[in-house]
DNA sequence: TAGTATAAGTCTTCTATAAGACATAAGATG
DNA sequence: CATCTTATGTCTTATAGAAGACTTATACTA
């Protein structure tokens, strides 16, 4: 990509009815460049000075930027190596969407066995929540997840179809690792941040029957709708989670 | 106070062991005059300009510290104002540690109800989650929260009785709005953060009659550590939520 | 004269830039 | 094989000007 395509669009001094700071419109295209997979999850961006030079602008603008996309977690600073396009792969990011720990102990590898994959017409709520029109195609998974021997989550995800054509039941038998690694490193999508609407209920007879609970039993039940960039829908995902030996962990700020 | 008593303890560049970021100590001392109460909840600080030539540095180096506290939440800037203490009276700060929503339309206020306030000795449990000695006086408190008339969250509280010293029902019950508000502009200590602990459980049928639910329904039980400056733990809260028309919102980044 | 705009002044935080310090890794050197 | 040098990143600190929010003075109008 040549420098005068990655030059600032408008100068910053001739601003008119829409003006953003500087930094905010690199910010932007940076996010722009990572939707477009232009540097892929766990490689290296180019460095600040090289960024500078590309814009046109001076590299405290594009420090400003990147340590905004930073504390978003789209990016992680190393000093003295470099700036890395974040990753799902990563240990320390392994927990950032899984909340639930074992009240004693630390954290154990969960193995999930897969019940479900097909592909389905989306109902209307599903279909708004992934801003899709009802009806459109989707992938419906629904996985058994379990740390010790013992059932802990029932999932139920759908992903649009388009976005992960190619998903097979053998796909992800055969994966190890985490979902998201999964989606972000196959079908290049990476999740970026999720909604989370958690309550209280009790356990049907055939949720209670996988989960290898008494039918009525208290469930933590958890409605996670999780964007890409831009804040674009790109899964639905309902848990039943056995909240015995284990709980959601949260942290408020 | 005095300009000398504020300057830096050490010049940056005889750096010993010890080495941390001027801005780093800048927030260190920052912090250490919020804990004192120099300035208060809802007031401003002194200006950059005059922050920097009190602690002898420059005006960008206070700014770096100033930013991550008020990323933190500790502090509130407003351009072309100035920069505020955090205030859980704000309106905007009201939502912060209450994420019981409802699941369709707006939070509407609720309505607080005490039926116990006293004076007893901490269980070993608390007493470790307060990081006191086991049998230290404690103020337990238990409140209903309803809202539109259906009673909604029982919650149990413990407080450390030194810190709370003139906690009294008459106090709780003429007092109006959020406690955390009370315990910031009546007792001097103000909550920063808090961690979370949450599972669905049955409903005891004392718990059950409180709530008016059917003994054995599902609940949500959030246990609550809540830390002030410093990391000092200060309040030790159990909560029994009926999650039937409001759920407890989330978002993970 | 009283009231109301309008403009200037001043204080604040925000934006942009630059230079030197620190961290890391790889290659040269003994 | 250990140590030093060097190249290349980010991190820290400093400075200047822009933008926002009030206050106050001033001119204009009813």
């Amino acid at each position: 990509m040549s420098a005068a395509t990655d030059r600032m669009p408008t100068d910053p001094r001739s601003r008119d009815a829409v003006f953003l700071p500087l930094y905010k419109q690199i910010k932007s295209l940076l996010v722009q460049r990572l939707q477009q997979g232009e540097w892929k999850p766990g490689q290296p961006i180019p460095s600040e000075l090289e960024l500078a030079a590309r814009f046109q602008v001076s590299q405290g603008t594009v420090r400003k930027a990147v340590e905004e996309l930073a504390a978003e977690n789209l990016l992680v600073r190393r000093q003295g190596k470099g700036t890395y396009v974040a990753s799902h792969q990563e240990p320390r990011a392994q927990f950032r969407f899984l909340r639930l720990v074992p009240d004693q102990g630390e954290p154990v590898p969960t193995h999930s066995s897969f019940l479900a994959c097909r592909r389905t017409k989306a109902a209307p709520d599903i279909a708004q929540q992934l801003a899709l029109r009802s009806g459109d195609s989707v992938i419906y998974l629904r996985r058994l997840l379990g740390a010790g021997g013992a059932p802990l989550v029932l999932d139920d995800i759908w992903l649009p179809a388009s976005r992960f054509r190619g998903l097979t039941p053998e796909r992800l038998a055969e994966y190890r690792g985490p979902l998201y690694g999964l989606f972000e490193s196959e079908f290049g999508t990476r999740m970026i941040r999720a909604d989370e609407r958690i309550r209280a209920v009790a356990a049907a007879s055939d949720v209670a029957a996988l989960l290898a609970v008494v039918p009525g039993s208290p469930l933590l039940l958890v409605d996670r709708v999780s964007y890409t960039y831009r804040d674009q829908p790109v899964e639905v995902r309902r848990g039943f989670c056995v909240t015995t030996d284990y709980h959601y962990r949260n942290e408020l700020f």
